[in-house]
DNA sequence: GTGGTCTAGACCACT
DNA sequence: GTGGTCTAGACCACA
């Protein structure tokens, strides 16, 4: 069973939502590879939203390289390989660290305790850590 | 005159920019209180943007309490005050944190080399000076 | 005028139909970057489709790097850039010369002509052209 | 034993590929004319796979002249034949090959090391003998 | 007017 | 039953 929490409140879309809550499952392995996820419409009903809204959360994922569709068979995890150039991922690092400042900007938040609560959210995916060297789960 | 740079490639949209932009202004004391701003046909003309995205950026920064419109005479820079609760500003700052993290956490970066990037981000904002502003410690 | 043939009786989809169209005609320098694309509604007008449809197609050559929107104004043929590691490219490579050989192998062609028709296909591209080293007009 | 590899990464559904090992197999001499073939239930078991999908396969090579039915006793490889005219020969071909150069336009790779892959894809299915079924010079 | 999102419902190919 | 495609029609944010 999928743990996946839709907030009608949330800035994001539904199908964004989705596609950020698979990619934390699997990044923190929670979804490890060859997983099968729930159908497009068991999913749907599930989270009582449209078939056709989760379909377009599996297709991102899907052309991201996180999932692979086997015809007939449903969706699964795939293995994990890293689909952008480097200048590409280095142009998405900086977009979203100053997309980040922005947001902050104007909070009454120390940059201590602003990094303190990155750093926690970064240790939560599992990232960095210096004894294996990889970055999922 | 007004220093904003209108980037399209940003994922903000342009009032979002202009609202930040200026926002920024605002907190590094660039537009001390009592500033007049430039008129909305002036800062559209200047940006070579539609007036009525100015217009729609004016009017979230009043909403928020950072302009204030003097009849017949223009919008000026307001007193500063606080308007968000301290409850607010977490939740705002665990939001933007998340975000973030799910952004950037299929990249291959290293948690390190992240929190530098960010870091360099916040300092770049001239935050975190010690004298004033933080919540903790 | 963008001139794209939809063909019913094509195996591709619809949306498929109009990546390929819209990538050729990119590719081959007939749209060149800044360029505005038709609107969504437009295009399915002229098509006589579904807006959907369209929609589904230039998401998806937005997503690949070689469409942007700027909100409000429409959609615009972006600076060409390489989205993919070179190991997602090699691998890309392999498949379609896989696939490609596969869907020929049982035809009565000599591997010359096969070659040639390949080459005066890629020459068609504009690709490869030693004088200059660009891969786009 | 037939020799035929299913891979769930391809983009070819797994009849279509049964399908295009077989006729590589057959064109390639492993399997000459009057060989009886594995049974739908047999081959289906060899590479776990639904025998649906084997039946399928097998359905789509008889119809096209592959491999003939003999009531009661199973499927085997057929007389060589010519199905298709040359007309209908010479539309594959272009529209193969239009679809690949498609496939790969957007890819950092020179003209000289596609032609390179793609002759050495060629090779390898054993084509271009040049004492027989050339169309052209 | 522009693209983006969502719903509802249908049809198709594949297993 | 599975995902993929398409249609029709609605609503929203942005310029």
């Amino acid at each position: 069973m999928i743990n996946i929490q839709i907030v009608t409140g949330d800035s994001r879309p539904i199908f964004k939502q989705i596609v950020d809550g698979l990619r934390m499952e699997i990044a923190q392995g929670n979804l490890p590879t060859g997983t099968k996820l729930p159908s497009v419409r068991g999913l749907a009903m599930q989270l009582t939203i449209n078939a056709n809204t989760v379909a377009k959360a599996y297709a991102e994922l899907t052309s991201q390289g996180l999932l692979e569709a086997r015809q007939g068979l449903g969706l699964f995890v795939s293995e994990p390989r890293q689909l952008l150039s480097e200048e590409e991922q280095e142009k998405r690092l900086t977009g979203a660290v100053d997309a980040f400042a922005n947001e902050i900007a104007y909070l009454e938040f120390s940059d201590q305790e602003i990094l303190e609560r990155v750093e926690a959210a970064l240790t939560k995916l599992g990232k960095g850590a210096p004894e294996n060297g990889t970055k999922r789960g």
